[in-house]
DNA sequence: CGCTTGTTTGACCTTCGTCAAATTGTGTGG
DNA sequence: CCACACAATTTGACGAAGGTCAAACAAGCG
């Protein structure tokens, strides 16, 4: 947020900031003068809100790494209906496409909040992966990581009534993107999420989720608002979550 | 199935069929040599239809390849409830936990019918990946499109009905494990498959998928059985997944 | 201040899951 | 080779979870 990029769209490489990039486990175990190589190859971009960093079709022509701020990756189905694959959190790589060996982009990942991220252009790819085996396998780790939790969610959705599925996306958006209040009453999700985007992450409709929430907030489990939510009893929301 | 060690449970790496390993696309860029120093520290196993490979949350001490045969993952929840996570195929990888970091195993492959697998050792894995980076390569690009697979069925649950979600089921499992009939009257599905396995892969119940098959098969689209299922008009299906 | 975007709530109705019971294949042991 | 037992399948009746439709109501933003 506090970046000297944010007055620009695109920005050179001398810009990004080397102790954030060298915190992230994906490049733990990179030498210094190898990140310095992959950096040169970098360019660095900012996303305003709404925006998005590329299109779901779109030909992948580079992959991404989040930097700062938060994006709401989304699928449309040919009839129009849109859900959210996934949110990408500071430190994930994103627009992997020709690692999952397709040559358009799967989705279309949109700044939830002003965004920074870093780009590589998709040679680089294979040139990094032969100098650095260790990246790749950091990489797969994380691909393996996200089938995890798509393989979760599949369950989730398969198994679990509404009410189950959507605590537990409560709970998951906490571990990832929780930040304790500042009145101290709880943790609140640190990026612009509208009942919306709940809906469109649990396979349900903005009324359900709308609905769900008042009872909860009826209870002192959560606090909502517009756009923004703050959890309060994480226990009771737990046990929401295991079904009582 | 007229394998040698069809008798036996465990075998000699010597047994191990190497124009059908060789075929793979997954060592398709490997040369000779390495292909059979990696075959040297395999070992091969027969699993009779039923019997599982290994069983979700064990400790995983091995990686595996599917040789012949056919595997139903499935993971189990709390409630006792169960899904089929996805089907492995022959040539396919699975059993990967240390790659996808973490030290057990997440589901059980249960042989649907009579099946050949070979499994190496968890350590053979890094050093192998790092002699020969092809190989990761081409792993990852396997998991990548399981992760794709992943999303398109999130997506399917998420915004399509029961009916729906069935045909595309049904058209997936066509592509990956249909065989022309012998009758010539369309292609079945070339393992034993039940009307829960569908439920299961599709997140509904077997009534229901019960009732979906009988109205199909009054229409001709497809003609059912014990454990069997025959489609003979792909179109109309096609039509059905499309939602009509 | 209006306008847009997000949220809340109510009434209604459809899709599917649940419960129950009958039926048909298959393989096995006598 | 038949009969029995078990597993898979089929069908019907019923009810409830949750989606759809509709309308009113905030909360920011320009």
């Amino acid at each position: 947020m506090y970046l000297r990029a944010s007055e620009v769209g695109d920005s050179s490489v001398a810009d990004i900031d080397r102790s954030l990039v060298r915190s992230l486990p994906l490049f733990a175990n990179m030498a210094d003068v190898e990140l310095e190589r992959m950096l040169a190859r970098a360019a660095m971009r900012r996303i305003p809100p709404g925006e998005a960093v590329f299109e779901q079709g779109q030909k992948a022509t580079q992959f991404f790494l989040l930097l700062h701020g938060r994006l709401k990756v989304t699928q449309v189905t040919a009839e129009g209906q849109q859900i959210i694959v996934r949110v990408v959190h500071p430190g994930d790589l994103f627009g992997f496409a020709q690692a999952l060996q397709r040559d358009d982009y799967p989705g279309t990942p949109i700044a939830a909040a002003e965004s920074v991220v870093i780009c590589w252009p998709n040679e680089v790819w294979a040139s990094i992966v032969e100098q650095n085996p260790n990246l790749a396998v950091n990489a797969m780790r994380t691909i393996g990581q996200r089938l995890q939790e798509a393989h979760t969610r599949i369950r989730e959705m398969s198994t679990e009534e509404v009410e189950r599925r959507v605590a537990h996306a409560v709970l998951r958006l906490m571990d990832q993107a929780g930040r304790r209040d500042a009145d101290g009453d709880g943790v609140h999700i640190d990026f612009p999420l509208t009942r919306q985007d709940v809906a469109e992450m649990t396979g349900t409709t903005l009324h359900t989720v709308s609905r769900l929430f008042s009872a909860w907030e009826s209870q002192g489990i959560v606090k909502g608002g517009r756009q923004k939510l703050l959890i309060r009893d994480r226990a009771r929301l737990e046990a929401l979550a295991e079904g009582q």
